[in-house]
RNA sequence: GGGCGCAUAGCUCAGUGGUAGAGCGCUGCUCUUACAAAGCAGAUGUCGCUGGUUCGAAACCAGCUGUGCCCACCA
């Protein structure tokens, strides 16, 4: 684990602890700590470098948007990788910048200037979209301000936005590429339309919920030959233009080619015979409203029905009639009471619940509605956004979450682009007085003249988003930072936009890049829940600002929080109490920091050979190389829970309570060995710190600066773990050691001392591994040397040595001949286990040979424990 | 309707065949000079239910129950 960075003389520095402070304050190191990283430049990426490339783009927040928890665990996520990667000697892009997010973001300026009293139409267009670039300008810096909080390492000198001059050029350029590979056309078709936002919207923008609704029956035609229909939406039936049967129901058979009464209008309209309507549903004949409804759009195309619409944009009825400006919910009712009086329902209403889209924005109910709007066909995308995750080029963590992909991209329907709004990238077409159509790239002319015009509306923001790993690079430009940065590394990002965002990102990365995966590994996260596991929400009130918890216990504190929660592909519960345990870790990494300089710490010089260490010594560089093994691996497998957790044990139990306790007999008996332990404490330290500080990046830095008098741990080498320092038999000295200090702890807990109070004790380590720790051992478990006038009143064999205590008096021999006979109990009870498993023949045939090791071991263990409780027991003096 | 997942300590979750784990919470004792935002010790589980496979199942298989998510043109 060398570090190759130069080290320079005053390389712990004892009169730095005098400057720590015994706690660790965040607010007053993080925020100057930040702006001094980027002053340095640390986080910007050079085209130009010969390293490596390493690139995650973000992605990109709402420019209207505040940062939640979910960014920042996202964000966590993201820099523990980039700040890692970067420690590793890769060049490291973290890409920033934010979406112009279409209708989410026009919705909240027309709320703003609802306020006012106002519409965007009060405005106009033009006005209304500098309105938003207004309030972009006013608000796109708090995502930033709250990523500086966060400790984001991103090179914020390439910041980019969806609608920037580059990035519109992009879209254009695709856009173009597309239409003339006739992959982008427009068509009339039924499409999700919201009448509230007044926009067309693709199908994913569309959720299902469960609505009660009620089912009624109709009687089409005269009571004598009618046919009855049901139906949920009893208003669109002004539109109806047919009824349509199974073409093998006999019921119907023999009107199939007639023509029925279409009640409250006059109108006769045709039965046909559709293979679509299933017999075995309601009576078996559908109601066909080709303008308002996908299926029955398809059935009116085979039989060439004719489309009535009956429902202007707002959901209001337009048909001339008594309904005649009814919203659409009044006219449904409206018209059952119309019908009920014609007589012409013929089972009453039912209660039915069934599924119902919302607009996602808005949550408004979408009125399916025929109308012309622009496409992408997707099917040639998504074969080959398919293929690359079936070959292989790129990979889903976790695994599981490849079937989603699959069915998605598998099944997909052509995306409807066009937005009938204002924010946005405008379609890049011109329509002519004539009746031409010209798509316009970004070097085209723009056709003037007489009655030129360009479409008014705008693309669905995922459109841009789609272009984002390679738009923010300045494609199509063939620049340096395209040429070295892209493909991208790998992709984080929350399972809930894989296909919003994932999925066309990799449609549009592989077609316009010539087969290029955008990215090779997508590594997809879950949700940021509550303590309880419930799903975060403003109107529920557990949703938490994450500022707040910054501010009351530091960002590395909610960082380390997020990162112990997140196993791959699972939702993130979060908790303040966790947070606080966090902020407790940060804080137990500042004071062994303290401990170790004001114990002379040292970095100076090699790190000393083997032979001149204590066993505790080769003990922890032991579990630090092991440790650094693990982390790597697991950073590799993007197992940011498991990693964290690893650490957090190695640092709290391992160095900071046994080390730093056992290193301390060692230090205060001086002398080379203590010189040797200064070298060890400063160096586990000192790695410890570089490990962490991907996870905990402000006061690793912070105290990794004061113990190297170096410039950054932001710019220092990863370890690397050195195999040569794993120490097998130290590793079980020590473990043997702590299994003998903890019996004599517990049996001083169990004898009511003070932790503090020193007993006199005499030790017999002789055969045990242990001759060489009895200062350490006296150390750690609080035992004096016996003097004069010893009388040992309790004797504890362990692990074959002998602890006599002198307790004189105070031993309460009832209380641990209790606990004795219980121990003894439970032992007598393993070793019957043991010898029963031992005696089992087909054990021992089938049994790997590790497993019989184990029952052996396990064996062993009961027997010496047998044996010491016994003598513990006997040991004790009458009551 | 189809698909995927989950059910383990009070809470949130790890644990893919060999004696049940972590964090937080809980109990007791301590301000033992790095840290009380701490230290030490401790308690707590028929691993959802029922069968099966196996010498051995929390883990593998089947069914059941409960629960979550995704998809779908259920008039």
């Amino acid at each position: 684990m060398t570090d190759t960075n130069q080290r320079p003389d005053n390389s712990g520095d004892h009169s730095a602890a005098e400057t720590l402070p015994t706690q660790y304050t965040p607010a007053e190191v993080e925020g100057p700590l930040y702006e001094r990283w980027v002053e340095r430049g640390y986080f910007e990426a050079d085209a130009k470098s010969d390293k490596p490339p390493y690139t995650i783009v973000i992605p990109p927040p709402n420019v209207t948007g505040s940062l939640h928890l979910g960014h920042a665990f996202e964000h966590t996520i993201i820099d523990s990788l980039t700040r890692r990667k970067r420690m590793q000697g890769y060049e490291v892009l973290w890409q920033p910048g934010m979406d112009h997010a279409g209708i989410a973001t026009q919705n909240v300026v027309e709320r703003e200037l609802a306020k006012e009293g106002k519409s965007r139409h009060d405005l106009g267009r033009e006005a209304f979209v500098e309105k938003v670039w207004q309030w972009k300008a006013e608000s796109g810096g708090q995502i930033s301000g709250q990523m500086r909080r966060l400790g984001d390492g991103v090179d914020w000198s390439r910041e980019r936005f969806t609608m920037d001059e580059g990035l519109s050029q992009a879209v254009q350029t695709i856009f173009k590429k597309l239409y003339d590979d006739e992959l982008i056309y427009r068509a009339e078709r039924i499409i999700n339309w919201c009448p509230r936002c007044l926009t067309a919207i693709s199908d994913i923008e569309v959720e299902y919920q469960d609505d009660d609704g009620e089912l009624v029956s109709i009687r089409y035609g005269s009571e004598a030959d009618g046919v009855v229909v049901a139906t949920t939406r009893a208003e669109t039936m002004l539109g109806d233009t047919a009824v349509a049967v199974h073409p093998d129901d006999e019921r119907y058979r023999h009107l199939v080619g007639t023509e029925i009464e279409l009640p409250l209008t006059g109108r006769r309209i045709p039965i046909v015979a559709d293979a679509h309507v299933d017999p075995e549903f309601g009576t078996g004949a559908v109601k066909v409203t080709p303008a308002h409804d996908p299926n029955d759009f398809e059935i009116g195309r085979r039989h060439d029905l004719p489309s009535i619409t009956v429902l202007d944009e707002h959901g209001v009825i337009t048909v001339h009639g008594p309904f005649l400006g009814l919203d659409r919910f009044e006219a449904r009712s409206t018209i059952v009471g119309a019908l009920r009086a014609e007589g012409r329902i013929v089972a009453e209403k039912r209660p039915y619940t069934h599924s119902v889209g919302h607009c996602s924005r808005c949550k408004t109910t979408i009125e399916p509605r025929l109308s012309l709007q622009w496409w992408v066909k997707v099917g040639p995308l998504a074969q080959a956004a398919g293929d690359a995750v079936r070959d292989g080029r790129v990979q889903i963590h976790p695994k599981e979450m490849e079937s989603r992909y699959f069915g998605w991209v598998d099944n997909l329907h052509d995306w409807c682009i066009s937005r009938q709004l204002w924010w946005g990238h405008r379609i890049p077409v011109w329509y002519g007085p004539n009746g031409e159509v010209v798509c316009v790239g970004p070097d085209d002319e723009i056709p003037t003249g007489e009655g030129w015009t360009q479409d008014t509306d705008v693309l669905d923001t995922w459109f841009s988003s789609g272009l984002w790993p390679f738009s923010t690079l300045g494609w199509p430009e063939q620049t340096p930072s395209l040429e070295k940065f892209f493909p991208t590394s790998v992709l984080v990002t929350g399972y809930d936009i894989l296909f919003f965002w994932v999925a066309r990102m990799m449609m549009f990365g592989l077609y316009a890049m010539d087969g290029t995966p955008p990215f090779h590994t997508i590594a997809l996260h879950g949700m940021v829940r509550d303590q309880f596991g419930k799903k975060m929400s403003k109107s529920f009130g557990n949703a938490v600002n994450p500022l707040d918890w910054m501010d009351a216990y530091g960002s590395d504190a909610v960082r380390f929080t997020l990162a112990r929660g997140a196993n791959p592909g699972t939702d993130v519960p979060i908790g303040e109490d966790w947070v606080q345990g966090s902020r407790n870790f940060c804080n137990k990494v500042w004071n062994a920091t303290r401990f170790a300089l004001m114990n002379g710490a040292t970095l100076d010089g090699p790190l000393p050979a083997a032979e001149e260490l204590t066993a505790a010594d080769r003990w922890i560089l032991s579990r630090l190389n092991a440790t650094v093994a693990e982390v790597d691996a697991l950073y590799d497998d993007y197992q940011f829970a498991k990693l964290s957790d690893a650490l957090f044990h190695f640092a709290w139990d391992e160095v900071f309570d046994w080390y730093v306790e056992l290193s301390k007999a060692t230090l205060i008996a001086g002398g080379p060995q203590a010189e040797a332990t200064r070298r060890v404490l400063g160096e586990v330290l000192e790695v410890t710190l570089r490990l962490l500080h991907p996870v905990i990046p402000f006061v690793t830095d912070t105290l990794w600066t004061t113990l190297t008098g170096r410039e950054s741990v932001v710019v220092a080498d990863w370890p690397v773990a050195d195999a040569a320092r794993r120490d097998v038999a130290a590793e079980r000295e020590i473990e043997t050691l702590q299994q003998v200090v903890t019996e004599i702890r517990r049996f001083r807990a169990d004898q009511g001392l003070n932790p503090g109070q020193k007993v006199p004790a005499q030790l017999d380590l002789t055969g045990t591994a242990l001759t060489a720790h009895e200062a350490a051992l006296r150390s750690v478990a609080k035992l004096q040397p016996a003097g004069d006038g010893f009388h040992a009143t309790a004797t504890l064999p362990v692990a074959g040595a002998i602890v006599a205590l002198d307790l004189s008096g105070t031993i309460d021999v009832v209380a641990e001949r209790k606990r004795l006979a219980k121990d003894l109990a439970t032992a007598e009870k393993e070793l019957a286990q043991a010898r029963a498993k031992l005696a089992n023949d087909a054990f021992l045939a089938k049994a790997a040979p590790a497993a019989v090791e184990k029952i052996h071991a396990r064996q062993a263990k009961a027997e010496s424990d047998i044996t010491r409780l016994t003598a513990q027991l006997a040991a004790l003096p009458e009551a």
